[in-house]
DNA sequence: TCACTTACTGGGAACGCTTCCAACTACGTC
DNA sequence: GACGTAGTTGGAAGCGTTCCCAGTAAGTGA
């Protein structure tokens, strides 16, 4: 039904050895040969079988993109679609393939496919949510595997990370600088290592101010708009109040700008607010967000850079990459005391 | 290295052929054999080669996502990753994988893989933007697709879609009923169906009510927040300005939020607002937006459905199959005139 | 006891490609 | 004129599966 490279070197009158050669650019080919082989194949339309040749190569070209959570809790800021655009970017430049591995919330069979062999031949973890399927997972697999953020348990896996901490500190001083000392902070989830990092720099900034972390003003959220608006409702319930809330998203932080307003309350007015992550609505909000802005898409490049860079030619000695790309503070208006 | 089939024969002391039917559950074999190749199948941590079964089979169990655009426009709202969802949902539940082929803003690659023969069994289009990539690669083309979103030219091809026109229809006469007369609209872009289908349900709605279009109150807005902000600043410069403004995708009506409160002007008091789509924040929002809720999941859900049935078993004789799903009009706060 | 089924098993070709190896040319070179 | 040598080619053995086909052993009914 389909053509194949037999009948290629057939209608050229060579072998298919030689078919084999023009196809991948090999030297020592008669360019006449040459010629009458390329002649066949556009005539026929001839495309060479991808699972064939990924057979005998023992190579497939692919790589897995593992998202560990349901997708819809992750996708609901725009964090992974730019990730996967980075991740793309370099893949299509490299030619190779992405499969998508993704939990869904329904279904039972996370990375159904990684497993098999000679499918993949590398994963990035997109998200490292240091669940037991992924740990198990980990434990067995062969491939080799760039992780977006670090893997404590795992040290020994490359991974690619912004500065979540200093971001935080950053941000967090601007808020000292501004004048507020009651400073609350909504943070990210206490299992993935985003949330607990964002949530030190949080304290690094107090502590190198003098000013002493109060439990009661750190709550603790999932990313998620509703989580940000539950949060600041909670804090708000608290006498005095907090006169800053340092979110660790923008999404909660637009929660929290909620709950806030419902309170009848302004920003920065009564309360300054800041967020992380620099979504573009951000920017758009009112009013605007302060926020740490980090370099998504290049993450996902660079993680795929370090898996791809170790496939094309493996180090001969191992050694394990990591790579912390900086973040940046955003001064917009939601932490300026008007006077 | 890896683990062969051949391997686990020798280990159990059978042929390959044997090992292979024990492998796939085939009948006729004597469970004491049966039993042994488990054995050695879980001693060895044996995982079957994928690439080789699919060069055997002919099959690959992997159907390919075609992102027809630069992903981190249409991820901006949680459009993709829901329809993703969907996707995965049934293709997890029939042991199926998922390519993903996207258009990088940069990559000057798109559908990289797809021509490849034996790599993917089937595809569908997440998005049907009618680009010239997409149609000339869908003329060459053999596998099976399937479409979200009818394609004009191509009306041989199977499509799910929601019904975007009666949808728009539905919000539109709720503005009416509710009172309001001169309804501006920010479309979604003319190029994509779904833009053309909702502004027509705008006009059906206005024609069934004795209401002129007015082509004045009609602005092409392309789904992101920062068209809808533009277009409302448009719309606001006309006098006597819009009393109600229905915007074809929630992300606009967010900017057309924007841009309404800083002319000083409140929702629904002073302009009612309804949006599309019923994304989270649409909930979240002050004043809750009324808009429309499509089934995005099942839309992704019913896509995959309808291709891997096709793939599983082929129809003898050829039909298109096309479903549309309802679309659910969701009242909130945006267009109630408060008395 | 003899066909005749039925349950089970192994051999080997096939899937479509890559690549090693050997062989064959043509061309100088001593 | 024998002898490398480099360029060029085809044959054939893989890659790790599936599955058809033939064959054996055991069970069944006349």
């Amino acid at each position: 039904m389909n053509i194949t490279l037999d009948e290629i070197a057939h209608r050229a009158g060579v072998s298919r050895s030689t078919a084999s050669r023009v196809l991948n650019h090999h030297p020592h080919v008669n360019p006449a040969v040459r010629e009458r082989v390329w002649q066949a194949i556009r005539e026929t339309n001839y495309q060479p079988n991808h699972t064939a040749r990924s057979l005998a190569i023992r190579r497939s070209q692919v790589i897995g993109i593992i998202i560990p959570q349901p997708i819809h809790t992750l996708f609901a800021d725009p964090y992974l679609p730019l990730l996967i655009e980075g991740i793309a970017h370099t893949c299509n430049e490299r030619q190779f393939a992405m499969m998508l591995e993704l939990a869904t919330s329904t279904g039972n069979h996370p990375y159904l496919h990684i497993g098999r062999r000679g499918f993949l031949d590398g994963a990035i973890i997109a998200s490292a949510v240091e669940d037991q399927f992924l740990l198990q997972w980990l434990q067995q697999e062969t491939i080799p595997v760039v992780s977006i953020g670090r893997i404590i348990s795992h040290p020994g896996i490359p991974y690619v990370d912004v500065d979540n901490r200093h971001g935080a500190r950053m941000v967090v001083e601007h808020l000292i600088h501004c004048g507020y000392r009651r400073i609350a902070t909504i943070t990210g989830p206490m299992n993935i290592i985003a949330g607990r990092e964002r949530y030190m720099g949080y304290c690094d900034a107090l502590t190198a101010a003098g000013i002493s972390v109060q439990p009661e003003l750190v709550i603790e959220g999932n990313f998620s708009e509703e989580s940000g608006y539950i949060a600041m409702n909670t804090l708000l319930r608290f006498d005095p109040r907090p006169d800053a809330v340092f979110a660790a998203s923008d999404m909660m932080a637009l929660g929290a700008l909620r709950a806030l307003r419902a309170a009848g309350l302004t920003v920065p007015n009564d309360v300054a607010l800041a967020g992380f992550d620099d979504i573009p609505l951000a920017a758009a909000m009112t009013p605007a967000l302060t926020t740490v802005r980090q370099p998504i898409a290049k993450l996902g490049q660079t993680a795929a850079c370090l898996l791809l860079d170790y496939l094309l030619n493996p180090p001969a000695e191992p050694t394990v990459q990591r790579v912390i790309l900086p973040t940046e503070l955003v001064i917009r208006e939601s932490c300026h005391k008007q006077p």
